[in-house]
DNA sequence: AGCACGCCGACT
DNA sequence: GTCGGCGTGCTC
């Protein structure tokens, strides 16, 4: 007897989860998991169909009460068959429900369904609508009465938000349709062509030695029919691109398909420039401003074997190509590879395995490898392919360490040190280029007032406001605005302002310090448009400005000749934040930045400032030594049981009532004790998310850290079931996340 | 989601 | 008693 659990084709919380069926005989050889079955569903046995999400002999269920499946729906289903069994693998892995597995995998599946929005709108004249109203007000027929009523206010509605709002169950919506009173209707969705870039085919440049060497290992290891994925570990500028390319042509040209993953939109004026001219029509880009259905076009193209290549970001992953020859995560270490969605899955982690899966190769690049490949790069799992030199023998630049403490001691008090000041003027006589960075994950400064300290907070978030050119405060969680304020709120000083170390401050300093430069900013405020970003860029490309100052975002994977300096304003910025990866970020974000001097014919230069001149992160960044920030940051991992030496599962759960959402998290953390007593899990404790508060919702964490992955999976399963029964946990929305 | 079941208020 | 609205619970 054969079983297959099969996830119904249906969108609703209460069916998600796997039903049994019995497999008959003539289907036996024939199913796969990941398979749509056609199976009788519920009590009058309609036809639905169903995702085969496993195979067993054994009945979970009832025998007498499992139904057989009725046909296979085979054929042209291959590909996302193994897209939901990599589904199930992600249920598994992140501890996410199977439904939202699905849909990350399957975005094709809610696209097609009349997901897009169901809109209830009246079919009958607003008076006749009205009369009906009171005539049911009058007998018993109020719940129908009010979603007329409803309706009348506001047409058309949304039939979930209905459902979730008037309590409109079926019940109620089922007879309003046959009397004919209203009616259901989706509006149609446009969709904006996708934008065809045409770029002049770039000339197929000739790869360095040292390019040739990693290459040639790369494609030793793939020799084996087994390889193992390839961590490629390439100083900044070393050509890791070129690597790519080269590997792509020879996967391409066997017939199998290609998937490129790039953190983020911002990767894609000069990345995808460099694909479309290599590879011209080959390639289709997704970014994450199409519509759903641009997207899906763009996936059903790749179905179709209309393109071979798809570069994109982390959801790219999931392009439906029927015969996957290779993944790329360029840029391996970024944390937008990370969901933040349940299943709060990793980029990484899942092209790895989908590799697996559909023997595809793998490739993860990066300048600063992430631990977590790192560690499985030194252990074998992966293999480790360096490029220790810049293409074209470029030298890599000399970095300065500047200690801000003495620097203020000595009486400077501007945000740039003298040795700062004096590298942009030396750039500037030369008419060479200089980049000033400040890697801070807000954007522009918070307002504080200088006499009692107070520091404007939007009234919604647990964040401060910042302040605009425009003069006006804005959040940048929730978008709340108010003008800006002349005096204290609370002790009515007139002394309150911009403490900003924003990129406007740094720009004004350098206008004052630099009258004839030429500065341009890139940031949250100028970057807003579509398209002013890569306008930006091109305009510093083309040597219009002379410095640029920006965000985290300008130190991402640009080429500029003509820079021959890199400032990081203050490094210890990213070093402060609430998170065990922060020195990691500090160490990868200085590096990068470090890496965008000197990439042209002239040697490169970079100053540092920084509070903590001695910190590892700050030393390994300088020294651009990748090995000697990796034992370091590893040693304070082991010794705080952090990933990838433990695993860790943060429960994060958020409510409008804080102190129900704090009781609540009590009771977690008691039962989490209760139920595990193994003296090596660590429990740390409730305490408020990084963010407390965002659109007047309260959110809180806890985490607990243990070896054992599969432990900790198990108690996240116990935990969810303690959650369900206890009808106090209602009000509370929980998410978990398992590293 | 969609269907059956059962409770409860209203009406012959 | 009976009818019908509408909330509830279940679906292998």
């Amino acid at each position: 007897m054969l079983y297959a659990d099969v996830i119904v084709d249906i969108s609703h919380e209460k069916l998600d989860r796997s039903f049994q069926y019995l497999v008959p005989r003539e289907m036996e050889d024939e199913i796969r998991v990941g398979m749509v079955a056609a199976i009788p569903f519920g009590n009058g046995n309609k036809e639905r169909k169903g995702y085969v999400t496993g195979l067993s002999g054994e009945p979970k269920y009832d025998p007498a009460k499992i139904k057989s499946l009725r046909r296979l729906c085979s054929g042209e289903e291959t590909t996302e068959a193994r897209l939901v069994s990599l589904a199930a693998w992600m249920k598994e892995r992140y501890g996410s429900t199977m439904a939202q597995a699905l849909k990350t995998v399957l975005p094709v599946r809610e696209k097609i369904r009349h997901k897009e929005k169901r809109l209830l709108y009246l079919r009958v004249s607003r008076e006749q609508a009205e009369q009906e109203a009171s005539r049911m007000e009058k007998s018993r027929c109020r719940a129908r009465a009010r979603v007329l009523r409803a309706l009348l206010e506001k047409e058309p509605l949304d039939c979930t938000k209905a459902a979730k709002e008037l309590g409109m169950t079926s019940s109620v919506l089922k007879p309003l349709l046959e009397q004919e009173l209203v009616e259901i209707r989706q509006d149609e969705v446009y969709r904006i062509p996708a934008e065809e870039v045409s770029v002049p085919v770039e000339e197929h440049s000739v790869l360095s030695d040292a390019q040739k060497e990693a290459l040639d290992e790369i494609l030793a290891e793939w020799e084996n029919s087994s390889a193992r994925p390839v961590l490629l570990h390439g100083v900044t500028g070393s050509g890791k691109t070129q690597v790519y390319m080269k590997l792509i042509e020879k996967v391409i040209s066997s017939g199998r398909q290609v998937i490129v993953l790039i953190p983020e939109i911002a990767l894609t004026y000069q990345t995808v420039r460099r694909f479309t001219g290599w590879f011209g029509d080959k390639v289709s880009v997704l970014n994450s401003r199409m519509s759903p259905g641009e997207r899906y076009d763009q996936f059903r193209r790749a179905r179709q074997g209309g393109i071979q290549i798809m570069v994109g970001p982390r959801s790219a992953l999931f392009t439906p190509f029927s015969r996957l020859g290779l993944i790329i995560v360029d840029e391996e270490h970024e944390p937008t590879y990370k969901s933040e969605n349940s299943p709060r899955y990793h980029a990484r982690e899942v092209a790895v395995r989908r590799g697996e899966m559909e023997n595809a190769r793998v490739v993860l690049g990066s300048a600063t490898p992430s631990l977590e490949a790192y560690t499985k790069a030194r252990q074998g799992e992966y293999l480790l392919v360096k490029l220790t030199e810049r293409y074209r023998d470029r030298p890599l630049p000399e970095v300065s360490v500047v200690d801000l403490r003495k620097e203020l001691k000595s009486g400077n008090r501007s945000v740039l040190s003298r040795k700062l000041q004096e590298a942009v003027q030396h750039r500037l006589e030369r008419r060479e280029q200089a980049m000033l960075f400040l890697n801070r994950r807000g954007y522009a400064g918070f307002v504080s007032c200088r006499s009692c300290g107070e520091v404007l907070k939007c009234p919604h978030c647990d964040v401060a406001l910042s302040e605009h050119s425009n003069g006006k405060m804005i959040c940048h969680y929730c978008g709340y605005e108010r003008s800006s304020v002349k005096v204290c709120p609370v002790c009515g000083s007139p002394y309150i302002g911009g403490f900003k170390a924003g990129t406007q401050q740094i720009e004004a300093v350098l206008r004052r310090e630099f009258p004839d430069a030429g500065i341009l900013r890139m940031d949250y405020d100028t970057t807003r448009t579509r398209g002013s970003y890569e306008q930006i860029l091109a305009s510093f490309a083309a040597h219009e400005a002379d410095i640029l100052v920006g965000t985290q975002m300008i130190v991402k994977g640009h080429d500029f000749p003509d820079v021959t300096l890199v400032g990081i304003i203050a490094a210890d910025l990213s070093l402060n934040e609430a998170d065990y990866r922060c020195g990691e970020r500090t160490f990868q974000l200085l590096t990068q930045a470090v890496g965008r001097s000197g990439r042209g014919k002239k040697t490169g230069e970079a100053v540092i400032q920084t509070y903590h001149p001695d910190h590892y992160s700050i030393q390994a960044a300088a020294h651009q030594d990748y090995e000697r920030f990796y034992e370091e940051e590893m040693g304070y991992r082991i010794l705080m049981d952090y990933p990838p030496a433990a695993h860790m599962l943060t429960v994060l759960a958020a409510g409008e009532d804080a102190a129900l959402l704090g009781q609540g998290m009590e009771f977690i953390r008691k039962f989490a004790e209760r139920i595990c007593p193994d003296k090596r899990l660590h429990i740390i404790g409730p305490a408020d998310a990084a963010v407390g508060k965002v659109n007047d919702i309260y959110r809180k964490v806890f985490r607990l850290k243990h070896e054992d992955g599969k432990l900790l999976l198990d108690m996240k399963d116990k935990i969810e079931k303690y959650i369900e029964i206890n009808s106090g946990f209602r009000k509370l929305y929980i998410q978990y996340d398992m590293e």
